[in-house]
RNA sequence: CGGGGUGUAGCGCAGCCUGGUAGCGCAACUGCUUUGGGAGCAGUGGGUCGGGGGUUCGAAUCCCUCCUCCCCGACCA
């Protein structure tokens, strides 16, 4: 290709609204531009890249037996209703009626529509297990729309969808997507990881995501030091210690503290560690009333383990200052003594001794509190905290550090959540109906470029793995139209290249030279070859490549099997 | 949805407070010069000042209203 033939629609300026380096570099470097909120238009450059990942993708997936097809972007409302999750799904699932006033939906995701495939063309156990996938639009009309093409409303999504007879079967996909995830992601050039996770409003069992890591991640990845073990934080499991009680050393007093209503205002005031205060929370409990949880002043709720409690209300709900005053206390001054709901303690705090409670009125706290002696033992002891930094890994090699990361994949063991649901059996060799389990296993196809770009770049541009480059090799001519005899050479190897089956961009601007290497260098090809008169004399060309601090000489008659060697 | 900001040429912004018919930089186009790291000079084109309504002799500027986009928060395959 040619630059007079394919415009680089780079600007020098960064736009303002753009905090991310990969969105900044993206539009700078022409891939995308904004059409509205959360909407982007893709240009060449930025599709040619975004091709490159669904190419692997496909290779990837047909590797490991799966089949494309092609579902609607527009659903119809029957199916989520069948599903249940019509009702369930919020403001983010885009809505809209025909003209004869039928409901319909933009997809945020395919389960129902690959679920009622399957279920009409899927009769016998004999045509299981299949995996059927395809790469195609999503919309989720976020909340928030941010990052460029990292949360955006309109996306490129790859959704594979798999169906079983069992368990054993579909572990066995399972198994067999996770490794070809695995390749996937190494292809790419990109530095990930795999992490358990929590399946979240999908549902189902058994779930990994891949993130690839950056600091700019939306999501906090809890990793042991010693183990492979790594799971997001939402999830990631805090072991309780077994660490003894230190015995009272103090008798229990109400003591005065005026305005002192956070745990950080209280422990100053009273010169007690965090660590000491109890912190005690009022939720939603899941039918009428509320529920109290304790913690440790210095740690922080996981809202996900929390919901995820019995009897406690999903999507988790903190009770207003009004709802306080209802069950006796006073937000700020909130403690377990006295308190007429059911509690659920973290069971770190059953090592606590000598702590700080809130005592249920204004302005007032109890001091040197003792479980059995002063409160009961929580009768519901669990795991409530977020993991940090230090925590003992859950599987007891090594201890938790924190990582950022960005999802690019999410795999999940549905199990039969959407199958009973919308009723797909299949006869089973009893000849009884039986209902499939299923696995569903998703990419972020669009994401991906822009994760590829937030690991990869430096202060002049994208740095593009070979995989991914939208062309792999930049032919830079200095001042051809002024020299015959460098044009004549560089048609040449232009068609040289070509042939070889190399994939060049020739920069056949008439454009100064630092213009040249700039542009080359934004959009990130990764190998540069200068050709200029000087060089025309000595037989050479100058190579660089583009992480490369030095150029080097190659001698002309060597270009090809040099780059060949470069591009493997 | 709550809070804060913003909207003026393709992009980045000034002008608004104190009303008088729109400007700067970059980009684009033309010419000349320059030519190994985002060139110089000269010239050209391009704007319903987010929309609607009002006040006024006169509105980018003041008032009302609607909208957009951005930031912070709640949300999240």
């Amino acid at each position: 290709m040619r630059t007079s033939q394919f415009p680089l629609n780079t600007v020098k300026e960064t736009p303002s609204d753009a905090e991310l380096a990969s969105h900044k570099l993206m539009i700078r470097a022409g891939l995308i531009r904004k059409l509205a909120a959360g909407l982007y238009n893709w240009l060449p450059l930025g599709l040619k890249v975004m091709r490159k990942v669904e190419a692997v993708v496909r290779e990837e997936m047909e590797r490991a037996g799966a089949l494309e097809v092609m579902m609607p972007v527009v659903q119809p409302s029957e199916l989520w209703e069948e599903s249940g999750r019509w009702e369930q799904y919020g403001p983010e699932l885009a809505r809209l009626n025909d003209r004869h006033g039928r409901a319909f939906c933009l997809g945020p995701t395919h389960e129902e529509i690959i679920t009622d495939l399957a279920r009409n063309e899927i009769k016998s156990y004999k045509q299981l297990p299949v995996t059927y996938y395809q790469i195609q639009t999503k919309f989720r009309d976020e909340i928030r729309p941010r990052f460029g093409i990292m949360r955006s409303r309109e996306f490129i999504m790859k959704d594979a969808y798999s169906f079983h007879l069992n368990d054993a079967s579909l572990q066995e996909t399972y198994d067999r997507m996770f490794e070809a995830y695995t390749r996937i992601f190494s292809r790419l050039g990109l530095n990930f990881r795999p992490v358990l996770a929590d399946s979240g409003s999908i549902g189902g069992n058994l779930s990994h995501e891949f993130h690839v890591l950056a600091d700019s991640g939306e999501d906090a990845i809890a990793f042991s030091t010693e183990s492979d073990y790594a799971a997001n934080v939402e999830l990631a499991e805090v072991i309780g210690t077994s660490a003894e009680r230190a015995t009272p050393s103090a008798e229990m007093e109400k003591i005065s503290t005026p305005d002192q209503r956070t745990i950080g205002e209280v422990s100053q005031f009273l010169s007690v560690a965090p660590a000491n205060c109890l912190k005690t929370l009022i939720v939603k409990a899941e039918e009428e009333g509320f529920v109290a949880l304790l913690l440790p002043g210095d740690r922080e709720l996981n809202e996900i383990k929390a919901e995820k409690l019995e009897g406690v209300a999903s999507p988790l709900e903190m009770a207003s200052d009004e709802e306080i005053k209802q069950i006796g206390s006073v937000s700020g001054f909130i403690g377990p003594l006295g308190l007429n709901i059911p509690v659920v303690a973290d069971h770190a705090v059953l090592t606590m001794s000598d702590f700080v409670i809130g005592a249920n009125e204004a302005g007032f706290h109890h001091k040197n509190v003792n479980w059995e002696r002063d409160l009961p033992l929580p009768k519901t002891v669990t795991d409530l905290r977020t993991a940090q930094e230090g925590d003992p890994s859950p599987d007891g090699k090594g201890t938790i550090t924190i990582a950022r990361g960005i999802e690019v994949g999410h795999i999940f063991q549905l199990g039969t959540k959407y199958s009973s649901a919308m009723k797909a059996n299949v006869l089973n060799e009893a000849g009884k109906g039986q209902t499939m389990t299923m696995g569903c296993y998703g990419i972020g196809i669009s994401r991906v470029v822009a994760a590829a770009i937030e690991q990869s770049h430096d202060e002049r541009g994208i740095i593009w793995s070979d995989e991914l480059a939208p062309f792999k090799v930049a032919l830079c001519p200095m001042n051809m139209h002024k020299s015959d005899r460098l044009r004549e050479t560089c048609e040449k190897l232009y068609n040289e290249l070509s042939e070889a089956g190399i994939d060049v961009l020739f920069d056949d601007r008439k454009v100064r030279a630092g213009f040249m290497f700039s542009d080359m260098e934004l959009i990130g090809i990764p190998h540069r070859l200068v050709l200029g008169d000087r060089g025309l004399d000595s037989g050479n060309i100058e190579y660089k490549g583009r992480g490369d601090s030095e150029n080097q000489e190659i001698p002309m008659a060597e270009i090809i099997s040099f780059l060949k060697e470069k591009l493997q």
